[in-house]
DNA sequence: TGTACATCAGTGAACGCGCGTTCACTGATGTAC
DNA sequence: TGTACATCAGTGAACGCGCGTTCACTGATGTAC
């Protein structure tokens, strides 16, 4: 919230950015109960502005998730360019890492983010950030084969199969089975998966 | 549905079984859109039967969903059974293209299963059929091992990191971005994963 | 076999609630002169 | 600098809708005698 709602008068301009908070106030409603039943009004409720209000910048649910889903591709991709960068030979390790640790400490954006059936899954900006993620995971893949990870197989089969295993972590520990492990039990979990993924026989 | 609407008389008892109706009744609608937005009252009339009927069979959404998961999991059992039967060196391979179609030919299952926060998630029965499905699968990765699959990586490792690849190559599938694929193209995917997985350099 | 009664699953009207949507409005801000 | 006007984001009342829940009811079935 830029502004506390005591300190604006009734039909004051909203002094702020109401989208910004908008999204904010979604992002935290979605970290604790499914995007599938958000409602708008309940958005504007958490910002405290009246229930028409969203109207001016979201023209639905839908709408809205999608800037979230766009929002959360980059704030993967900037998680993504850190980790990457350097020379690190663990360099798919901490990829991994980091994108089980974005979906922990970001529930709001990551639930949203693979339901396309919420989203408009065809908007430019969603595909192109959601693309721009995954070609720097593909290329890493490719980078660590160069270096000698399981350099025989096929780097868009093992991008997958690394990708895959990361999500389905990521989903079983968010809404899952898993969700009742506390971080410590997280992190032996994904350590186990990684040693198996990523060949350092444990 | 066990019978037409129009053969049963206005207060007649429903000639058949409700409670197993209400759940394939549910587990339609739960094929198009998330559990977390289903309606009882939809259910009812997806049977054609009054919205207050279900209160005799389940006594809110939570009580029919754990039903419905309880089910998919005692399903996707029987599945894991069949494809773990026999010899046939590529057990873990069947175990894991069972998952996969399972999840594409019931989604109005699988998506109930992994959705901890609408279930009675402590119920014994949905506990026990979980974890004996968990357990077929880690005695199968249990027993490819001593056929020489991996065998110096920990089982417990490398059975969560083949389930979660699967799951979620389910779940990208179901909801996600690789939703738009057609079946050709999944098996390819299906079959470019396992082939690293499992080790048999595509 | 027949009658009286209890049971019990399903009915349908009624309730209050939160939702999305619409719309006349308000009042702060920006622009023209 | 001051006045008049246009703009435009946010307000709040109103609407119809589907939801869960309650409850008196109905009528088919089962049981006692």
């Amino acid at each position: 919230m830029t502004q506390s709602k005591a300190t604006r008068s009734k039909n004051a301009p909203y002094a702020g950015d109401l989208r910004r908070d908008l999204m904010d106030a979604a992002i935290a409603v979605v970290a604790k109960e499914d995007p599938a039943s958000l409602s708008l009004r309940a958005v504007a409720r958490g910002v405290g502005v009246s229930h028409a209000a969203p109207k001016n910048h979201f023209s639905d649910k839908r709408d809205l998730l999608t800037a979230i889903a766009i929002e959360g591709f980059e704030r993967l991709g900037h998680l993504f360019a850190y980790a990457s960068s350097g020379t690190a030979p663990d360099a798919l390790g901490r990829l991994g890492r980091a994108y089980i640790r974005f979906s922990l400490d970001h529930p709001g954006y990551f639930r949203v983010m693979w339901r396309n059936e919420l989203l408009h899954a065809d908007a430019p900006r969603l595909m192109s950030a959601g693309q721009e993620v995954f070609d720097v995971f593909v290329a890493e893949v490719a980078r660590a084969q160069t270096r000698g990870f399981k350099p025989h197989h096929d780097t868009a089969n093992l991008a997958m199969a690394l990708w895959t295993s990361a999500h389905g972590l990521a989903q079983l520990h968010l809404d899952g089975p898993l969700g009742d492990m506390d971080p410590r039990q997280i992190d032996e979990v994904v350590d186990g998966v990684l040693a198996v993924l990523l060949d350092e026989v444990s």
